[in-house]
DNA sequence: GCGTCCATGTAAATGGTTACATGATTAT
DNA sequence: ATAATCATGTAACCATTTACATGGACGC
């Protein structure tokens, strides 16, 4: 899903500029299933105003620079049906503290409980931020749905790490147990394992 | 984090090829945090090879193409503690599926409701994949944690889906309440909102 | 003074995806 | 036959991230 696309659906919420667009990707309901920074918002928004999916007004403001406040046309809203009605790809998730994690054995003590209770603070302070919210009160159904899986999903992470911090971090002795020489373990690759360390 | 600090992950489980590797972003424990594919797992692996990091054993196979057997050095292990210990970046989640949802009022029902079977279909398997798992038997902590930390988060979106479906999926009329015309609500730009569609 | 928030944009560099190129074996 | 699995690699393309460029207002 290109950039267009999400900008489009920010503005199908409201007109904004692109710096408000960006917020929206950090604190907004979009933030936890998707991002964009200034490269990519900036760019998009300059295609859509020359496709004609969006329209662009100058709102000159006291004491802060001039806004571009960009609005969806009816085009926009057609594209952004059309995009929405395509098969979805694949989630795609990249965490590199759960990678880190994943090697708890391989980490300094220190930066391994580092890594651990930041990744949980992040995680309860999403949690924090998406309940106390107040603003947003007309959510529609899809809207409510996905705010309610977010929250899910945050508070299932919390939940298992306070459970399971002691067994991750109680032991300081690192006992990394060496694992045998093949990755899959159901895959039927038996005798072409080769040693070469 | 890129792909050659990934594939060194891999690759400290025990040696495999580019073709295995990838296979370990597909289903292995490495599946629910992180994805690579051959466009970036090959020139990753000559790249970690021509600095040191993995060497390579061509391994003639019966009835089957050469493989090449990558196996991490200790060059390579003190890399990836290495990159281990570096602040890690925050996590990065794309889910068209969920953005679809989001604008659930947009859909055609029939599509919406597809996308939300499909969505909760693939989490149901990955699921029983990750608990009908019989090989990988010696994990380590860092391991089990991280195979549990997935686990929960997939059942808490199996959860969720379940509970929410009719909520969702019921209503065919597409309720469409027009939402006010400010993306943030808590942001004091009050007065600087344009209508302009 | 210094950092942050507001606000927009471009250009270079990075890096990943997709498509192409090849080819044998096995299962349906 | 046809598709899938096994197996490697390159090149073109696409997109994002990062750095650069600019500048006023406000709080500490």
């Amino acid at each position: 899903m290109d950039s267009r696309t999400l900008c489009l659906g920010v503005l199908m919420l409201g007109s904004a500029s692109g710096y408000e667009i960006k917020k929206q990707f950090e604190e907004g309901p979009f933030a936890h299933f998707h991002a964009a920074g200034f490269g990519s918002i900036y760019p998009a928004l300059s295609a859509l105003l020359k496709a004609g999916h969006v329209t662009c007004t100058l709102t000159p403001q006291e004491g802060r620079p001039d806004k571009k406040v960009y609005a969806i046309t009816e085009a926009g809203r057609e594209a952004l049906r059309r995009a929405l009605h395509k098969p979805p790809a694949g989630d795609i998730v990249r965490s590199e503290a759960v990678f880190m994690l994943f090697f708890a054995e391989l980490l300094d003590p220190d930066h391994r409980r580092a890594v651990f209770e930041a990744y949980l603070g992040e995680h309860r302070e999403h949690v924090a931020r998406m309940t106390a919210e107040t603003g947003c009160p007309c959510r529609s159904d899809g809207q409510r749905f996905v705010h309610g899986l977010g929250l899910a999903i945050y508070r299932a992470v919390i939940d298992y790490m306070d459970q399971y911090r002691d067994a991750l971090l109680m032991r300081e002795d690192a006992g990394e147990s060496a694992p045998p020489d093949r990755p899959g373990g159901e895959t039927a690759t038996a005798e072409a394992a080769v040693q070469n360390g």
